[in-house]
DNA sequence: AATATAATGCAACTAAGATGCAATAACAAA
DNA sequence: TTTGTTATTGCATCTTAGTTGCATTATATT
């Protein structure tokens, strides 16, 4: 079903996407509000952001769920790739769209896509 | 380090992804030998055959982790999508080169690009 | 304030993958 | 072909991500 009810976990979860300007794994959340929040919730929390289009997820290169903000309403679809760095972990959505082939007799809907390499303040 | 020795597990792994014209996942190979060969021996001889180039791995959208054949020195690093199969799951190397995008003051190194859908046997 | 039910906490579980160590099997050299 | 070295395997055990069922609590509605 989606949020039908504004909890103080939930506000606190929205409100940590809204100030990170990255995506967030579930296990960083998970870590994060150890002690304030139960683990089963974290995870059923992002489940119903997600559904309700506040959140969208990824798998991370190493298999790991991601979260981040739905930006924009108009993005919901599109296909953005995912950054992930190696040196420090830290993973965010590119603005950037990549073009996917088409494949015949393949029907591609949608798109898991992650660059891996060093972010900005990782270069070496 | 890499596979030093051909011992009947090696030759049996290597036969199967010969005889496959797709990717494997870890999962899925644990269970095809199973009895034969133990769960830890498979994760250690894939990874020697990723270490050897024989072989190459990604993370499916799932988070699991597969394996394909490295067909082509050449084509070691280019970075070549996967299809994964919402129908029946499976999963392939896609050989089209998918344009990895530049992103300013990031530098990409390689790339796990899944694209989901439905293959040839499934569409409906 | 009373009520219906969504959301949470807790405990227990599942499954992927990793690790340490003793036993075994490749293979090179004698 | 036998021997010795050591890579490889099996086994048991562990770690960690993610899930599930159920009783309790909190939210929103009347």
């Amino acid at each position: 079903m989606g949020i039908v009810r504004k909890t103080k976990s939930v506000k606190k979860v929205i409100d940590t996407f809204e100030n990170a300007n990255q995506a967030l794994s579930v296990v960083e959340l998970v870590k994060k509000y150890d002690g304030e929040m139960n683990k089963t919730t974290v995870y059923r929390i992002l489940e119903r952001l997600e559904e309700e289009g506040v959140l969208h997820s990824f798998t991370g290169k190493d298999g790991l769920k991601w979260f981040a903000k739905q930006e924009d309403a108009s993005k919901v679809q599109s296909t953005h790739p995912h950054f992930q760095c190696q040196e420090c972990g830290k993973s965010e959505c590119l603005s950037v769209d990549v073009e996917i082939p088409s494949v015949p007799n393949y029907s591609i809907q949608k798109a898991n896509l992650i660059l891996v390499g060093a972010c900005s303040d990782c270069q070496s």
